[in-house]
RNA sequence: CGGGGUGUGGCGCAGUCCGGUAGCGUACUUGCAUGGGGUGCAAGGGGUCGUGGGUUCAAAUCCCGCCACCCCGACCA
């Protein structure tokens, strides 16, 4: 049916590209490295930033920008940090361009030079906490709690649509505490709030963890993470939130003096999700037909398609359907009458299952004649026909069960692609198949780092929940106390 | 940065080896038929062949340079 898309088994990796071209959620642009995200794709960050956004100010965060450019000079202050992120930094050293003398278009004027080079931002650290020493003299200042839905660019050599593009687009929450108790709370807290919105509102289940030292964020002491499996049993990291310590207001000076008169230094943390996330999405659940959208951020959840071959017929239809879409819309359901006439229902049927959209209802003469409807399930390819009376007020039940239908499919194929380790033979052998390995680690950067020499994979994190377990190492033979997450990785 | 590939109507491609008036599919426009899984027939519009130079009576095609993008690898919250 949908030809354009090459089928999974075939090749994953063409698959994702195909389906995100054909299904018109993005486009490589003109400029290398950066993609063109269209009304569909948009839309579903949209829904994604208007979720998150709502469980922000929840948890009492509140909103702000901060610039896009960076003084280089703020990027050196913390060590580590531009460490981590200095290889990838666009840097802005002119401010205008003049025509060019020998009549070729403009060049850069040499004349406009910076004195000091401005980085576009790989992550607002620095200019935000640069801001903070400001804002923040006593205790009660405290706590600071803001988050910025922003761009930012990180140059990166190779990239991929959503995944990993030169500028995309994400938010960062940047926290300041009195204590380090209460920093630490905030980085696992919004880690919750992570890991409840990819599991509930985008289906995806995850892992909470703690990244190892190797993985960690440049300038943070402690980085947690929510990681998720993909359909090729690939890792996905899908939300980082990070405890800082004080390095970022020792490096920028923030202080306050609390309830003694004694001038502390802050504790911060940030955190972070991106529009990597509609990659995610589209890599836990699609299918070689198209895109499947968890009804949760469907922009359209519900299709209604007429068939007919009059107009007689149209008209009766559209009586019978305006009715049924009126009552969708009354219970706030995102639908569309489809009554395009210049496209046949087979078309329609098509095109509607590559965009994602979780339920399609069709409706032609001979339902008319019976009162029913032909209702199809664009996540299992279910279709059957049931009574129209009373349909209108099924579907939300029916759009949750889809949404769970959608996450216990995707936990179930995790569970199946997870396992446990324990020779180094095991290892290689379950990480040809693909999937999540748990295993013994000695807890040592250079065993990690040689087991990602020798095959590819990661520890993708130290679960939270990992239970304590003697055991040994499944590469040096060393004693360990708990088993960790092993994959490759996105 | 290494390896591979591609630049030709909006999109996908053939044509390049062997130089001779730029073609196919799709999309688009119009008409008629059709309509329960990407509809059929007919007509029509649309292209500086990535770019700069060279060879030639003649270059999409041969030669030299340049540019861009994609894929694989190294790298990477």
């Amino acid at each position: 049916m949908a030809e354009k898309i090459t089928p999974r088994e075939k090749d994953y990796s063409e698959w994702y590209n195909d389906l995100v071209k054909e299904a018109q959620l993005a486009e490589h642009s003109a400029v290398k490295g950066c993609m063109v995200i269209r009304p569909l794709g948009y839309a579903i960050w949209e829904f994604m930033q208007a979720d998150l956004d709502r469980r922000f100010k929840e948890t009492g965060h509140v909103n702000a920008y901060f610039p896009l450019f960076v003084p280089k000079s703020f990027l050196s202050k913390e060590a580590a940090h531009v460490e981590g992120f200095a290889k990838e930094c666009a840097v802005v050293t002119h401010y205008r361009l003049k025509n060019d003398p020998n009549g070729k278009g403009v060049i850069v004027d040499p004349d406009a030079k910076l004195d000091e080079e401005l980085i576009i931002r790989p992550t607002s650290e620095t200019i935000i906490w640069n801001t903070y020493r400001n804002w923040i003299q006593s205790y009660r200042d405290l706590p600071l709690l803001i988050n910025q839905w922003a761009n930012v660019v990180r140059w990166e050599m190779r990239t991929r649509l959503f995944l990993r593009t030169t500028e995309f687009l994400w938010q960062e929450g940047h926290t300041a505490h009195a204590t380090k108790q209460e920093a630490e709370e905030e980085t696992k807290r919004m880690l919750d709030v992570y890991a409840d919105f990819a599991e509930k509102v985008l289906c995806i289940p995850v892992i909470k963890g703690i990244k190892t030292a190797n993985e960690r964020f440049a300038g943070a002491e402690e980085t947690y993470c929510i990681e998720a499996m993909m359909q090729d049993g690939k890792a996905l990291q899908a939300g980082t939130s990070h405890f800082l310590g004080q390095n970022f207001a020792k490096a920028f000076d923030v202080t306050f003096l609390d309830k003694t008169g004694t001038r502390e230094h802050v504790w911060a943390t940030s955190w972070g999700v991106s529009t990597r996330l509609i990659g995610a999405l589209i890599m836990a659940h699609s299918d070689d037909d198209g895109l499947i959208l968890p009804p949760a951020v469907a922009p359209t959840q519900v299709v209604v398609v007429p068939i007919y071959r009059k107009d007689e017929e149209l008209e009766k239809i559209n009586a019978v359907v305006h009715d049924f879409v009126a009552k969708l819309k009354g219970s706030g359901i995102r639908v569309k009458y489809d009554d395009d006439d210049t496209k046949k229902p087979g078309w329609k049927f098509a095109e509607h299952e590559l965009k994602g959209v979780p339920l399609r209802i069709a409706i032609g003469p001979r339902d008319l004649e019976n009162g029913t409807v032909e209702i199809a399930f664009r996540d299992t390819k279910m279709k059957q026909v049931v009574g129209i009376d009373g349909l209108a007020e099924k579907i939300p039940a029916l759009l949750e069960q889809i949404q769970q239908g959608i996450y216990l499919k995707a936990l179930k194929f995790r569970e199946e692609h997870t396992f446990n380790a324990d020779t180094w033979e095991e290892f290689t052998s379950i990480l040809d198949k693909g999937g999540f390995i748990l295993a013994h680690w000695d807890g040592t950067s250079e065993t990690e780092l040689k087991i990602k020499e020798e095959t590819k994979a990661t520890i993708r994190c130290i679960p939270l929940n990992a239970p304590n377990e003697e055991g040994k190492c499944i590469y040096s033979g060393k004693p360990s106390i708990r088993r960790v997450i092993f994959a490759k990785a996105y």
